[in-house]
DNA sequence: GCAAAAGTGTTACCGGTACACCCATGC
DNA sequence: GCATGGGTGTACCGGTAACACTTTTGC
């Protein structure tokens, strides 16, 4: 199948990009950055998600695996999307349109957006900058950035979809290595909701359900005891999936 | 406010109405047919939701409500958006491309669609069926249903989506009137997840809630004893909802 | 008085929560 | 040997699930 490249102007997919340092949750940004060729004086300086518009021949889904690739350069990401922008004004704010004049594309006809997030293993992604400055930021301080368009917007919609599916879906694995340890678990589900997880309870939850499987090998060069290496395995969710009425934390 | 009515050709939003009549919960359909002029021949007879374009200088929410208020008259419905379509062959089989050549809309560009879902309350609405044949269908029966268009699946996901919000959040009182019995409220519960639910504990645990507030009229002219009538409190709700980790059911 | 649905309490079990100390490794 | 994070068990409490009979009304 070729794709045709002529893209569709009034549709586009922003992705917000969620990903883990063992420390902290993180949320992907491009610098959107506008100087006066004259002046010299920054016109516009903000972040944006990364997004583009669908091409014609192209499914929606199609779409946002496109633009992550482009980013990533990895295929298998997990990716969902959550909900669609279409607000008429939602472009229309001044910085806004002084950038989309700049890119030629002022005070065209309207565009609606569909928000999609994903979430990656950070520990394996080196980001294909190709001239464009792209940063992970803590999603504490993303609620201080100055943002583009209504990403802000876009980005806490998504921040509130990815932590009600947590709660309900074995979604979190994605964001981290496919070998993890019980910590870097607990650290990641505690980032998520920004509160503190007893580690007992915690450990006795985890290891109970079947699908999270022990495996023989241990962690090693760690200055302290090295822990114990654990997998997911959807396999085992699916098949033992009827049984269970929720994935419940 | 005026609006155009020029409408944007390659979006438009389809909504899934839910209504329950203390018995089953059910999903409002459209019948489509078409009729071979010559012949006499039916060429087309099945079920659609009911959708439209938006237009240009229309919020996408906004054309959702217009939509529902065509055909129901009302303007407060639970209305809300959960998935978007974006295949591009999802209208492309060969009884929907003679249905768009019939409408002149053959074979003409990609149309994405935003998929709403909206609660309502039945027993107050009488739809306005200008010309149209629009009938309730039982959620089971839905399923054998001859469908339109990807219309099936998004119907399923709708269903989807309405269950897993039902979990966690207050929207079943929608489909109710604003009085009712905790049997009706039992009744709907059993009818959205269809699975019998144990009468003492379902009354213990929702009479518990701050929100749900027991009325002192009882209910009249029934051949058994009265049921106390019951109102679901969003400004309870509301004032309540941080000491709450959900609406956990 | 009978049919039909409303309304009510107790017990057993399970899962959640709270909490503090010893262990293995690298340097 | 010390610093660092890994790993473990128990007791209490609260919520959930199972279960059967009496009450009020219209006819």
């Amino acid at each position: 199948m070729t794709i045709s490249h002529k893209i569709i102007s009034n549709i586009s997919v922003d992705c917000v990009i969620f990903g883990f340092d063992f420390e902290k949750l993180n949320v992907l940004l491009v610098e959107r950055e506008l100087v006066d060729e004259k002046s010299g004086r920054i016109l516009i300086k903000d972040f944006t998600l990364t997004g583009y518009h669908i091409f014609e021949d192209e499914d929606l889904d199609k779409a946002a695996y496109r633009i992550l690739k482009d980013l990533t350069g990895f295929e298998n990401i997990y990716l969902e999307q959550f909900t669609v922008f279409g607000k008429t004004d939602r472009v229309s704010n001044e910085k806004d349109q002084i950038w989309l004049t700049y890119l030629n594309q002022g005070f065209s006809e309207r565009i609606l957006t569909v928000g999609y997030f994903s979430l990656i293993d950070s520990t394996k992604v080196t980001l294909s900058h190709n001239e464009r400055k792209i940063h992970w930021f803590p999603i504490d301080e993303a609620h201080n950035l100055e943002w583009a368009f209504d990403h802000k917007q876009i980005f806490m919609k998504a921040l509130e979809v990815l932590r009600n599916k947590v709660r309900t879906e074995p979604i979190a694995f994605e964001l981290l290595p496919e070998r993890f340890t019980l910590t870097q678990l607990q650290k990641l589900y505690e980032a998520i909701y920004g509160t503190p997880i007893d580690k007992r309870n915690f450990r006795k939850k985890i290891v109970q359900m079947p699908f999270i499987v022990a495996l023989k090998v241990k962690q090693k060069g760690v200055p302290h005891k090295p822990a114990q290496l654990f997998l997911f395995s959807r396999e085992v969710f699916e098949k033992t999936k009827k049984e269970r009425l929720g994935f419940l934390f």
